[in-house]
This record gives structure tokens, C-alpha cells and sequence, in this order.
DNA sequence: CGTGCAGTCTGGTATATACCAGTTAAATTT
DNA sequence: AAATTTAACTGGTATATACCAGACTGCACG
């Protein structure tokens, strides 16, 4: 009963990369060459297992691997696909990312999830430097390419300079109804980015499975008297974010700890 | 026969969420609450699997959802531990990274990996606005917060203007050498910030395994006259890494695509 | 003509098992 | 007491199997 597998040396052989690397290798070359392309459909975990003769569970981290690096993306019960290209997002450039996506010709498309009139908790408060308890008005939008959702944002502003503002059409950029209704311009920005998990109902907008990494991006915004007048927290599927900024070295910087 | 009668045995009660979801949960909540601490090892695979009893592979995904998250590392063959905190990265406060974490009192530990003496190729030429195969100082360093590894760095200077670089230690704040020795101080930078898959020799070097992501940060660093003098590229573990920025929306910008 | 209903496909979850190669600490020998 | 062996760990890789529920395709029925 000694020989249950002849598996013998077929896999201990000095090149001892695992197999599912090798695997997922060779599925990330083919997607580089473009034999492979964009939103293209890849195949399944079962043919992929009869395909390279390992079993399912190996095909499957193979195909996991390339999922946590961005490369692919799975969609419930439909199948793998290939990742589309990344968005890319200039912060210091605060011109709208709508705007600025629109004219690079993104396919952008704006969902409103949730609006609310709701009131500053202590982090907000602080923020915008009013009491705690003052109005304040959210609302998070779902922002896609075609039919695949990049991020999530949620944006606070204090009510009582922005009356009336979940009136205006929310699917278009923000910043130019700030501007255009209330002359209020962005100056300066403070910003904050950082990976972290996913949570469970992030995760269900941006069609993704629980336990993935996505992006952090939160910033407050400034008017020209340094007024902040908006706060927003984005949460980007991490494989479709790129942020650039420029950086001018301050003569002083006096934020500490 | 509308009612289909299922069994209500074992778990299959709408609490529906996955097992390995919920002991994931139930080992993040003891970490939360501090039951374990930084750099605290985690039970092991197998323990875990009898104390929730469940099957180890059933064990492993709730660990590896930590790990992905990144609350968690796994150093091979030892065990799993509780990731340290987060470190904070000010790019545009460019005085050095080094300086800030040390005021900060952080326990910082560079570490050099390679120093080299090379050519621009065409990337680099372009940056540096130098003809291709200019001679350029390249090395690259590991940075740890005890014995942690946090990022390796790699940055390249044009060789003329920095003679006799690699003589300096650089197991220290390389802006502080520019700046002393050189007179070459930022002034402006250019900064892109990306999540990827970890190449090998990146996972080798943060002891992290492969198919996992990173957090990749490349900047250009300009000095007055806004000549471009320091071109660096960050790799980060991602759940180390948490960038700050404060931007300053530009009169006109010009730099397009 | 569509409507509904199989049957087949997909990934997702879960168990059980096996072996490998480092790590570590205890046991043993020198 | 020091050096060395050993044995009990650890996570990593891999296979085989099973069932679930949603998505899709095509066929039969009204």
C-alpha cells in the first residue's frame, strides 16, 4: 500500500518553484503578450486543471494568485476575467477627477448610492472646526469604468454652506457644483492614502470577494483662506488605482505628531 | 412542496457567513481588543483547527485572510504573528524619511543591499534630461522598524553631479548627504503611488511569500531651478505603509496625459 | 413566439489526507 | 558543560472529493 500516488519525482526536481506558480506564470505571460486581453474571460478552474494535469485546488491558487495581484478579477459564479487597466488619478490636480477623466476619454460612469443629512461626530467637528452635532450632509457614489467599479466614495460636507446641495444631480463632478453654486474652490488638500482589507458590504459594491486589499484614499479640502470645506474617503479596488501627485516642500511645516 | 425541509444540524443556520470568515473575525476581535499584541505569535494551524473544529485547510484560509489584510504575517516555518503598527510617510514634507521616523522615535534599521555604478537607460535619460548612457549611481536599501522589513528603496543619481556618492554611509538619510555635501536640496517632486503583485526577489528581501501585494511609491525629486536630481522607487509592504500628502492645486498645470 | 425548466457550467466552501523542509527545543551523547 | 542528535513542531504544497448556489444554454411546451 506503499505506492498510493506514483507521483514519484514529478515535482521534486530542482526546479522547485511551486506549481501553481509556475501556473500562474504562465497565464500572466499570456496576458502580457495580449493573447489574453482586457475584460477576455479566462478559463475555468477545471479545464485549467486538465489543461496542466494538477488537480482543481491547484489550478484554483494559480488563478487566486493572479486574483491578489490584480491581474484578474472573478465574478461570482461567472467565471475569471481579465483585469482592465488601471485609472490613473492626479490628487494634486484637485480639477475634478471627473472632469479630468473625461476629457482622457475614460468611460466614466457615477452611481449614487446613499444620501444623507446627518450631523459631525467628533472627527468631523474637528475637522471642519464646528461644534459637534452641526448638520452636516454625506452622500457615497459608486464610480465605474464600463461596467466595472473602480471605487467608492463618500463625501461630507457641512450643510450649513452648501444649502440645498443634495438637490443638484450627483451623477457629474462635485467640485464644479462647489464651485459653480457656492464658490467654493479647492486651494489645498491634505491627503492620506493607504491598503488596507476590504470590508463586507465595500466589498459587495465593488463586486469583490471579502478578505481582498483595496486602497484608502481620504482628503480634506481647503479654500483659499484655508477653510476646509469638504472631507471625502475613497475605497479603490487596489489593482485599478494609480495616484501621482506633486509635492512642493513647504518653507515650514508646522503639523506635528 | 414549497417547503423544502433542510436540516438543521451542524451550521448551516442563515448566519450564513462562511466559516473561515467568522473564525477570521473572532481572531481579528482578539486583536482588536488587544488579547494579542504586536509581534505576538498566533496559534498554530493545526491548534486552531481543533479548537474550532474545523479542518486545517478550513484553519489556514482564516489566517490567510488575515495575511492578505495584512493584520497578520506568516514568517515560514515558525509561525504566524501580528503585524506592528503602521508607519507614516509624509511625501511632501521631503526632509527625509529618515529623520522624521527617528524624531518620531521609531526604531528605524537601514540596511544596504547593493550599490552600483551604472548607465542611464532610456527612463532615466529622459528623467535626468541627460543622454542615454550617462553614468548613474544606483543602490538599493532595506528598511526595517526592529527586524520587521518595511521597504526596500532603490535610488539613482546622476553620476557627475554626486562624485564619489557610494563613499558615504548609507545606512543613513541620503537627503541629509545631498544636502550637506552636495548642496542639492528638494525642492519639488513628482510622486506616483501604486498597489501591485510582490516579484520574488521583492518578497525574498520583505520576507513576505510571492501572489502577495505591495504597495510601490516612485518619486522625482527636483531641486530650486527644478532640475530633477534623485529619482527613488519605494516597494512597501502594504499593510506598513500609510502615505500623507499636502497638496497645493497649482495656478495652471501643464503637464499633460 | 416567448416562457419556463432542465441540465451543465461556474466559482465558493469544506473536509481529509499526505508529504516536504525548515525551526525549535528537548534529549542524548561527548 | 558543550556539542550533537533527535523528535516534535511549523507553514507550504499538492491531491482527491463532495456539495452548494448562482449563471448560462438550449430544449420543450404552451
Amino acid at each position: 500500500m506503499l505506492d498510493k500516488h506514483r507521483s514519484r519525482d514529478s515535482q521534486d526536481d530542482p526546479s522547485s518553484r511551486p506549481r501553481f506558480l509556475q501556473i500562474a506564470g504562465e497565464i500572466r505571460r499570456q496576458i502580457a503578450i495580449g493573447r489574453l486581453k482586457e475584460q477576455e474571460i479566462l478559463p475555468s478552474e477545471r479545464s485549467l486543471s486538465e489543461q496542466y494535469d494538477v488537480s482543481r485546488m491547484t489550478a484554483r491558487r494559480a488563478l487566486e494568485a493572479l486574483e491578489t495581484e490584480g491581474l484578474v478579477y472573478s465574478a461570482d459564479r461567472r467565471g475569471r476575467f481579465v483585469s482592465p487597466q488601471r485609472l490613473k488619478y492626479n490628487v494634486s490636480n484637485m480639477v475634478s477627477f471627473v472632469s479630468t477623466a473625461q476629457t482622457n476619454d475614460v468611460d466614466l460612469r457615477i452611481e449614487v448610492v446613499e444620501t444623507a443629512a446627518t450631523v459631525a461626530d467628533r472627527r468631523l467637528a474637528e475637522l471642519f472646526e464646528l461644534p459637534k452635532g452641526s448638520p452636516i450632509i454625506a452622500y457615497t457614489r459608486l464610480f465605474y469604468t464600463g461596467d466595472h467599479p473602480i471605487f467608492i466614495e463618500t463625501e461630507y460636507l457641512p450643510a450649513d454652506r452648501f444649502p440645498d446641495f443634495l438637490q443638484h444631480d450627483l451623477c457629474q463632478s462635485t467640485t464644479q457644483i462647489l464651485e459653480k453654486y457656492y464658490d467654493a474652490s479647492a486651494s489645498t488638500g491634505d491627503i492620506m492614502i493607504r491598503m488596507r482589507g476590504v470590508q463586507t458590504d465595500e466589498a459587495q459594491l465593488l463586486s469583490i470577494s471579502a478578505s481582498h486589499t483595496v486602497i484608502e484614499l481620504e482628503q480634506v479640502i481647503r479654500d483659499a483662506a484655508r477653510v476646509p470645506f469638504c472631507f471625502g474617503r475613497q475605497v479603490w479596488r487596489g489593482e485599478m488605482a494609480e495616484f501621482s501627485a506633486h509635492a512642493i516642500v513647504s518653507p515650514q511645516s508646522f503639523d506635528k505628531e
